[in-house]
DNA sequence: TTGAAAGCGCTACCAC
DNA sequence: GTGGTAGCGCTTTCAA
C-alpha cells in the first residue's frame, strides 16, 4: 500500500486487473449476481440451486477466500474462541487444549491460543491481547488472575470458564477440581498401604498454583492424621522429571527413614524413581513412590507409577460445551441477559490410580 | 443485535448510555480530541504529551479495548501469524510454538496455532479456516501437503516457511534438516560402538513424515553397509511411550541376537529400555537403544538414552526471524517484490548425544 | 429468491 | 500536532 493509495488499488481491479486477492465484489462479478448473493452461498442460507452452483463456482475459479475481520466487523460477532493454559509444553494442557478444540471447532469457533508461561503478568497482557479480537469466549487455566484480569475481563461481557480449579468466586464459571482434596486422597491412599513416614516433593516457586494446592493437601491430610510433614521444594515450578533426581536424594538426606513419597506431578515422580534406581533402592521395596497426572510416562515406567488420574481432555470438552451454552443462551435471549448468567461450575472426577510404585 | 437496530444502537449512545463495549468515538469525546487523535495515541505516534494524557485517562477510565477487526479492515494488514503443528503434545512442537512465540510476539504479532493431528485433510481446512484472518505470514511443519493446501498457500501471496524438514520445492522457504541424513548419522555412530546387528522400531502408518524420513535414513545407512534391515514398525504413528515395549517384543522374537536398537524417537525408545528392564536385559550390555529428538526423558531416565539432538525452538525462533525479514522486506519495496521472494532455506544442526544407553 | 443501500470501528490521506 | 473525510470488505436491513 506503499505506493498504491486505497482508491487506486480499486480502480486498478476495476479495470481487470486484480490487486491483492480476490473480493466478494469479484466474485459476485464473475457470477453475475450480487455481493448479497455471495454471501448467502457462504453462509450457507437460501439461495437457488442453480443460483449457488454459478457462485461456487466463481469462488473455486477465483481461489476466493472471505475475509473474518470485515465479516466480524459487520456483523458484529467474531468467530473466535480464546484459550488460556500456563504451558503448551506439559500433556496435561495440551490434551484440555484437544477437548476444547474438539468441542468448540465444530462450531465454526476458532481457538485463539495462548501460553501464560504460569506468569499472571503474562496472562494479563495475553488476555488484553485476546480481547482485541472480540472472542465469543474465554477459558482460562486456574483461579489466580491479576486484579486488572478480571476487571478486564468482567467488563468484556464475554463469558468466562477457569479451568484446573475450583476458585471460591470464579469470575463466571468452572470446569475442573479440587487439587487439595485430590492430595489429601493420596495420602489416604499411601496411609492404607501402610506408609506412615511419607514425603511430599514439590517446586520452589509460587507460580504452579495447583501444585501449591497439592501440596497443601498433603499437609492437612497429614496434619489430621498427626503425622509430621517431610516437605522438599525445589526448583521453578512446575517442576519437571530432571528435578525428581536431587529432590528425592534431599528427602532422604533430611528424613532417611522416609517409606512413601508423593509428588506433585508424575514427571518429578519419574526423576524420582529413575533416582531411587541409581541408588539401589527397590521401588516400592525400599520406598513408594507416588505421582500426579496419570501422565504417559507413569504407565509406561518401571515400576509404573500409582497416580492420580484426571482427564484433562475432558475438563477441555466439558469447558468447550459450557461456554457453547452460555453463547446459545445469550442468542436466545434479547441481547438483555448477559450470556455469562448461565453459567455453573463442573467438578470434574479424579481417581486414584493404584500401579506398582506405591 | 436483535433487538437494537444499528442505528438504534448508536443513538442509545450518543445519549449517553453505553449499548455495549465503548468505542473510539466514546473516547475521544470524553477526551475532548478526534478519534485519529485517539488512533495515535494507540499506535504512539506523534501526539503531544499533555494530549496523549489526557487520552489515555479516557481510556483507561472506559476501559477502552481497540477492536482488531476493525483495524485490520482498515489498515488492511492483521496482525496474525498462523502456526500450523502436527501435535501440540509432542514437547518438539511445542518448543516450537515457543520459539516462534518469543521471535515473532514482540513485533506484535498474534499467534494463531493450529494442530493438525498429522492429518493432511486438517492441515488444509486449517490453513483455509486461517487464511480468512487474513495472516501476515505462515509456518507449517512438514514438507507433506496437500495440492489444495499448496495452491491455497501460493495465491495467499503470503510468506510460509515449511518447518521440521528440507522439502526439494519448498513452497518459499524452509526451516529444518534432513531427517534422513541424521538417521543415517544414528547408524554411523552405533557402527563406531561396534554394533553390527542394529534394529530399528518406528510407527506403522505414514502419517509421521518426519518418522518414515528416518526409517529411510537407517534403511539407507544399512544397505551402504551391507548389513541387513531388521525394521518393526507398529502403532498408529508417530508413535508413542507405550508402543516401545511390544515393538521390543517384537524385534527380539523375530531377530533374538539384534545388538542395537534405534528408535524413531526417545518416546518408543524409552519403551523399549523400560521392556528391557522387565525382561531383564541390561543395557547396553545385552542390548543398545538409541532414540531421536533429545526430549528431557532421555536425559533422565536410567540408563540416560543417547539419541540426536534437535533445537526445537531454536527452528520455531528461526522461522520466526525468517518471517519477519519476509514482512520487512516487502514493507521496504513498492509492493511489487511479494515478501517471499526473500525467503531461502535454512538448516537447523543436530548432533549425537552420547549417553548411556548406546 | 435477489438486490441496493447503509454502516460496522477503525486508519490512510491530506488539509490545516 | 490535530482534525475531517473517505473508505477497508463484509452483513444487516428492507424493498422488490
Amino acid at each position: 500500500m506503499s505506493s498504491t493509495s486505497r482508491g487506486a488499488k480499486r480502480a486498478i481491479e476495476s479495470r481487470g486487473t486484480l490487486a491483492g486477492p480476490p473480493r466478494m465484489a469479484d466474485v459476485a462479478a464473475l457470477a453475475g449476481v450480487s455481493k448479497m448473493t455471495v454471501s448467502r452461498v457462504l453462509a450457507g442460507t437460501g439461495v437457488a440451486p442453480a443460483t449457488r452452483e454459478r457462485v461456487q463456482q466463481a469462488i473455486d475459479e477465483l481461489g476466493y477466500v472471505a475475509d473474518a475481520a470485515a465479516g466480524a466487523l459487520s456483523s458484529g460477532r467474531s468467530a473466535f474462541a480464546a484459550v488460556l493454559v500456563p504451558s503448551l509444553a506439559s500433556s496435561n494442557f495440551s490434551d484440555t487444549v484437544r477437548g476444547l478444540t474438539a468441542a468448540l471447532e465444530p462450531h465454526g469457533l476458532q481457538l485463539l491460543i495462548g501460553d501464560t508461561d504460569y506468569d499472571l503478568e503474562r496472562e494479563e497482557r495475553l488476555v488484553r491481547s485476546m480481547l482485541r479480537h472480540q472472542p465469543r469466549c474465554i477459558a482460562l487455566t486456574g483461579a489466580q488472575h491479576t486484579a486488572a484480569t478480571r476487571e478486564l475481563l468482567v467488563r468484556s461481557g464475554v463469558p468466562v470458564v477457569e479451568m484446573w480449579d475450583l476458585p471460591a468466586s470464579p469470575i463466571d464459571a468452572a470446569v475442573g477440581f479440587s487439587n487439595t482434596k485430590a492430595a489429601r486422597e493420596m495420602v489416604r491412599y499411601l496411609c492404607e498401604r501402610g506408609y506412615r513416614r511419607i514425603g511430599f516433593i514439590g517446586g520452589a516457586s509460587e507460580l504452579d498454583r495447583r501444585g501449591l494446592e497439592r501440596l497443601k493437601g498433603y499437609q492437612q491430610e497429614m496434619k489430621a492424621r498427626g503425622m509430621s510433614e517431610r516437605v522438599v521444594r525445589l526448583g521453578e515450578s512446575p517442576i519437571t522429571m530432571s528435578h525428581g533426581a536431587p529432590a528425592l536424594d534431599k528427602l532422604l538426606q533430611q528424613w532417611p527413614d522416609t517409606d512413601a513419597v508423593m509428588c506433585v506431578s508424575d514427571m518429578s515422580a519419574f526423576g524420582a524413581i529413575m533416582q531411587c534406581h541409581r541408588r539401589g533402592l527397590s521401588v516400592p521395596g525400599d520406598i513408594a513412590i507416588a505421582g500426579f497426572g496419570n501422565f504417559e510416562v507413569a504407565a509406561c515406567c518401571t515400576p509404573t507409577i500409582t497416580t492420580i488420574s484426571v482427564d484433562a481432555y475432558g475438563i477441555g470438552a466439558h469447558t468447550g460445551e459450557t461456554l457453547l451454552a452460555a453463547l446459545a443462551a445469550s442468542d436466545g435471549n434479547g441481547a438483555g441477559k448477559p450470556a455469562r448468567a448461565s453459567l455453573r461450575k463442573r467438578v470434574i472426577e479424579y481417581t486414584v490410580i493404584a500401579r506398582e510404585s506405591a
